[in-house]
RNA sequence: CGGGGCGUAGCGCAGUUUGGUAGCGCGCAGCGUUCGGGACGCUGAGGUCGGAGGUUCAAAUCCUCUCGCCCCGACCA
């Protein structure tokens, strides 16, 4: 390709709304272009990187056993409503009517679409395991893209979906899916932190997220140094302190003129805020829930959400807990009723816990579970911290930023059986398909590559995604001995097979050494008249500092040999 | 959805406080001189000032409404 003819052009300045690096070079190097919040076009040099993505992700998903197919983005919505998931995604869904007035929605994820497939044809065990997948596009209506391709509203996505006869034929293929993935992302330049994971509006049990690590990634990552725990912080559990041996004493109000939060409780009382509960208080699909958890711990909304197995949960307001009758600042779970208790197992760790008492300015001491009150529901519903324990081997628990680019999930058999997807076992017996889905998103690991491979200067393609493998660099084209030569190359290259851009621009050396640099292409090769006088060309890899000279005899086999190494 | 910010030429911005015929830099086109790390000179093209309504002799500037974009939070594969 010669860059005279690409579409696409380099930019010195970047729009002011890109603030991390890999939107910002994206559009410096003329690469992508917004057309609304979370909405891009992909121009050639992007797309090319991300159709190697593409062949990367294919090759694995092939090689591990998928078969690709496609399925339509325009779905019925009542397929939705039979699974009930059209309530899970909410206002993500996109929907729409069509000229009669049908509901449809834009797929933001082909699980039903899918198992409605499945279910016509695969009906016998023998025609299990499978695994299916499309790479298509998604519509998500995400509450805030940002970032980027980061987080959009209309991405690429390879989903793969499992099925299988039983937990263990599942087991089996999560295993392959993690194994492909993991050679994924090794192939694309990309190491990646394989963590535990909420299985959010997908829904199912066991799920794993594969995660970069990167100071903007905007999820958080708890993890062990010690062992190989890792988890998102959504889905995170740790070991708190415990107090052993205290012995309960009675129950006892104490006056807290003015003192309303967990602060204010503990320094007047003069006790740690480990002693205390806090209360808090949510709406769960409209309904008024109160929360129990130790003063020292905060809730973990996801963690909550699941045990409530609710769609929409949210904090309440003020006016919401005093209309229940409760006295906001002096909370209490002791005495109450007619709201649902969900307490923390934190709530047990010690003895003679202070808490509110429903009364203005007044708390409890030497509160004690279960003897002063009852929990509906007791559970982990804390959001696990820096400096606790892990759960695994009990060491202290870190935490970084990382970006999701792939989720796997165990599914089990909850929507095979939602949507009938059954299969005849050897005994003539029927039973729901055991299912698996996993995803990835290209645009984001596109995103991700670039955020951990670039410099002060651009871009830095890991060579098996890069859009072009050689930089072919002519200094002053005006001298027919370059120009010769760099057009004798170019036709060589391109005849060998090489993938090549050639900058043909009769720009000055600084701006084409710029344009290098900044669009990432893994090998440069310079000629100029100083290097003719030798007859030789200049190679100089994109991650390295030192150029070498080369003499001209042989170069596309040098080349060829360079990029084979790589590859 | 809550909080904050911003919409003026392809890009980056000034001009808005105090109303008076829309500017700068980059980029783009042409010519010339340069050029191994974003050169310079001259000439030129390019703007419904996000949109609608209002106030006024006069609106990018003041008022009202509205649309869009970005950031933080909530939320979210």
């Amino acid at each position: 390709m010669r860059i005279s003819k690409l579409f696409g052009k380099t930019q010195r300045e970047i729009p002011a709304e890109a603030d991390i690096v890999s939107h910002q070079l994206l559009i410096k190097a003329g690469m992508i272009s917004q057309v609304a919040a979370g909405v891009y076009s992909y121009l050639p040099l992007a797309w090319r990187a991300l159709r190697k993505i593409e062949n990367i992700i294919r090759g694995e998903m092939d090689k591990a056993g998928g078969q690709e197919l496609s399925m339509p983005v325009l779905q019925p919505l009542e397929l939705w409503q039979e699974t009930g998931r059209d309530l899970a995604f909410g206002k993500g869904l996109f929907t729409l009517s069509d000229r009669r007035e049908r509901k449809l929605c834009l797929g933001p994820t082909h699980e039903e679409v899918i198992t409605g497939l499945v279910r016509y044809n695969a009906q016998s065990y023998r025609d299990l395991p499978l695994l299916l997948y499309q790479i298509q596009t998604k519509f998500r209506d995400e509450p805030r893209p940002r970032a980027g391709l980061i987080r959009v509203r209309e991405f690429t996505m390879k989903d793969l979906y499992s099925f299988d006869t039983d937990e263990e034929g599942l087991n089996q293929s999560y295993a392959k899916m993690l194994q492909a993935y993991q050679n994924i992302y090794k192939r694309c330049g990309l190491p990646t932190l394989l963590v535990e994971a909420d299985s959010g509006a997908i829904g199912g049990k066991d799920s794993h997220e594969f995660m970069v690590i990167a100071e903007n990634g905007e999820d958080e990552i708890i993890y062990c140094p010690g062992c190989q725990y890792a988890a998102n912080t959504d889905k995170a559990e740790s070991i708190i302190s415990k107090i052993e041996g205290e012995e309960p004493l009675p129950l006892e109000e104490v006056d807290t003129p003015g003192m309303a939060t967990i602060e204010d409780v503990s320094r007047f009382l003069k006790v740690p805020q480990s002693k205390t509960f806090k209360a808090v208080f949510y709406v769960a699909d409209g309904k008024l829930v109160f929360g129990v958890i130790r003063g020292d711990l905060g809730v973990n909304e996801v963690k909550l959400k699941n045990i409530l197995q609710c769609y929409e949960l949210r904090l309440a307001t003020e006016a919401e807990v005093i209309e229940a009758g409760i006295v906001a600042g002096s909370a209490s779970p002791i005495g109450i009723s007619g709201i649902k208790v969900i307490a923390d197992n934190s709530i047990t760790s010690g003895a003679n816990f202070i808490a509110g008492a429903n009364k203005p300015d007044t708390h409890f001491r030497n509160v004690n579970y279960p003897r002063d009150f009852k929990a509906d529901i007791m559970a982990d519903i804390a959001r696990a911290k820096v400096g606790e324990g892990c759960p695994k081997c009990g060491g202290k628990l870190s935490s970084t930023q990382g970006i999701e680019v792939g989720h796997i999930f165990k599914l089990g058999t909850f929507l095979s059986e939602k949507l009938g997807a059954l299969f005849i076992d050897a005994n003539g017996v029927s039973h729901p398909i055991v299912m698996g889905c996993y995803g990835i998103g290209l645009g984001r690991l596109l995103a991700a590559a670039i955020e951990q491979n670039h410099d002060d200067k651009g871009i830095i393609w890991p060579l098996p995604i890069a859009p072009y493998h050689v930089y072919l660099c002519p200094l002053y084209l005006e001298n027919p001995q370059v120009a010769t030569t760099a057009e004798n190359l170019y036709a060589e290259f391109e005849a060998q097979g090489l993938e090549v851009l050639f900058d043909d621009r009769k720009e000055s050396p600084g701006v084409k050494f710029n344009d290098a640099d900044l669009l990432g292409i893994p090998i440069r090769v310079t000629i100029s008249p100083r290097t003719l006088e030798k007859s030789s060309i200049e190679i100089k890899w994109r991650s390295e500092k030192e150029s070498q000279l080369v003499p001209l005899e042989g170069v596309t086999e040098r080349l060829k040999e360079l990029i084979r190494c790589v590859a």
